[in-house]
DNA sequence: CGTAGTGTTGAATTGAATCAAGTGTCGTGG
DNA sequence: CCACGACACTTGATTCAATTCAACACTACG
């Protein structure tokens, strides 16, 4: 048995949805990384930067995006201490962003998804302080923050847009601090495959059963607890029924039941 | 013997020096809460959002803000869910922000200081995500949202400027995230302690000798400790002779020493 | 002066870390 | 296509840092 219904839903859940789509050309549908699709037809630009912003609009930010190469599995988009040139949006795939403490352990700080923005941490300080890696082969938009700042001088939409993106970047970062400062090891292995669970079915695809594309140890470093722990608490959720795990697939069998956990 | 030294720090600490200076008028020194000092003649403008703007942009950033009433100790600037209209930035005194869990517990997410912006965590839900109390006889600039971002069309240099402000949020409260997810009880302290004592310098206040102006259960709360635990670690720190603790008053004795806890 | 809020300290408990051993999985190259 | 090695993961036993529970002291304020 290849996975917990004995057929493979890592292909199936992987591969199809979250190409993006352009119209009726079907070779563009398999391949998520072409580099001509524009923000006009992504099928993520309502998760994605050019929400609220009208054709003209987008067809103006669409020229200043930069559509790069894809990363392989475990490839970095930028380092710890590389001077900040742009902001990311991710088209397809998954990252990580860490940082690397004096005796050289990580920690992780983020996960990013597709249709997510990424970068953000290098603005104050126009030095990037996290670094970011692929967890599987990805692609991403790439958005010139100099041409960014002086397009959302002549858009009041793109300027409330990116407002509100790094405003949802605190709630979100204050969001962490409370769950670290005060919940136990369920608690945030509950919350973390929550917040997963809504950014899947943000893609459309199932809000139940994904593949997580980080380790065990990832999952730590992000949440304050050891590899171990994390091990613990998946097989004590699959013990109790919350949860059907079988490596790094993942089924909620009783959502209700989870959220309760945190709730 | 009323603090560390015999003598009241706590008044020529607290009162004298956060003053807005305005100039040469001694009656505006002596009140810091006067809602006539202007950004111009404020002396934390270089710590706030007047900072890389003009004489002239300055005077139009001026025009949007309102300066309230000053809030006494206890008293809520917003709370948990009130709409969003403003950010504010600090001018005497200090905050903390906090949320209420489901059953009524609080958690600290924050504490600000003079020069200091409060209020982001409205920006992308247009809607505040916590409760932000006064810890002292406290003042603040009130800058109305909408036109701070229609200002920011004109002015590229305060937009410029706000996007740092946010970036540096962002980058802040992800450094408490590795704080909160990897370090000890006494790394966390001396890490907190590092950081007011790095804030009163911005203000031109002593970095070794200073008040905390909350409690040992909101630092707690605020670093996913226990206030017996604060206290605890308070007193081995002293024992070490790397502070000296007496109730609300902190003297970095040895500063090496703490910041090499930390690394 | 009394009381509520704040802080300290001790003893017992506990949740997660650490240490350790072993299994499972995947990608690579022969 | 299989064998190998490197990772990734699981599970158990033990340890430990921080919490919890409890008693008491201090301070500040009406």
């Amino acid at each position: 048995m290849s996975n917990l219904n004995g057929n493979n839903v890592s292909a199936s859940i992987a591969a199809e949805k979250l190409a993006s789509s352009s119209g009726n050309n079907p070779l563009l549908r398999t391949c998520p990384q072409n580099p001509a699709v524009s923000c006009s037809s992504c099928r993520l630009a309502d998760l994605c930067l050019p929400i609220s912003l009208n054709q003209n609009e987008i067809s103006q930010l669409d020229e200043i995006i930069e559509r790069n190469r894809p990363l392989k599995k475990g490839e970095h988009l930028y380092r710890q201490r590389d001077p900040f040139r742009s902001v990311f949006a991710v088209r397809s795939g998954s990252f990580k962003s860490y940082v690397l403490n004096a005796d050289g352990q990580s920690r992780v700080t983020g996960f990013y998804m597709p249709g997510e923005i990424l970068g953000m941490d290098g603005i104050g300080k126009r030095e990037h302080m996290n670094s970011v890696m692929a967890l599987e082969h990805s692609s991403i938009c790439e958005i010139p923050f100099t041409q960014l700042e002086k397009l959302s001088q002549q858009l009041p939409n793109l300027q409330s847009r990116f407002f509100s993106i790094m405003g949802n970047e605190i709630t979100k970062d204050q969001e962490i601090h409370t769950l670290l400062s005060s919940y136990s090891a369920e608690e945030r292995l509950a919350s973390f495959l929550l917040s997963l669970s809504a950014r899947y079915a943000r893609c459309q695809l199932s809000p139940e059963r994904f593949l997580l594309h980080m380790t065990r140890g990832d999952i730590g470093e992000y949440l304050g607890l050891t590899l171990e722990t994390v091990s613990r608490v998946f097989s004590g959720l699959q013990k109790k029924g919350i949860l059907r795990v079988k490596n790094r697939e993942i089924e909620i069998v009783e959502m209700g039941t989870l959220k309760a956990l945190v709730q």
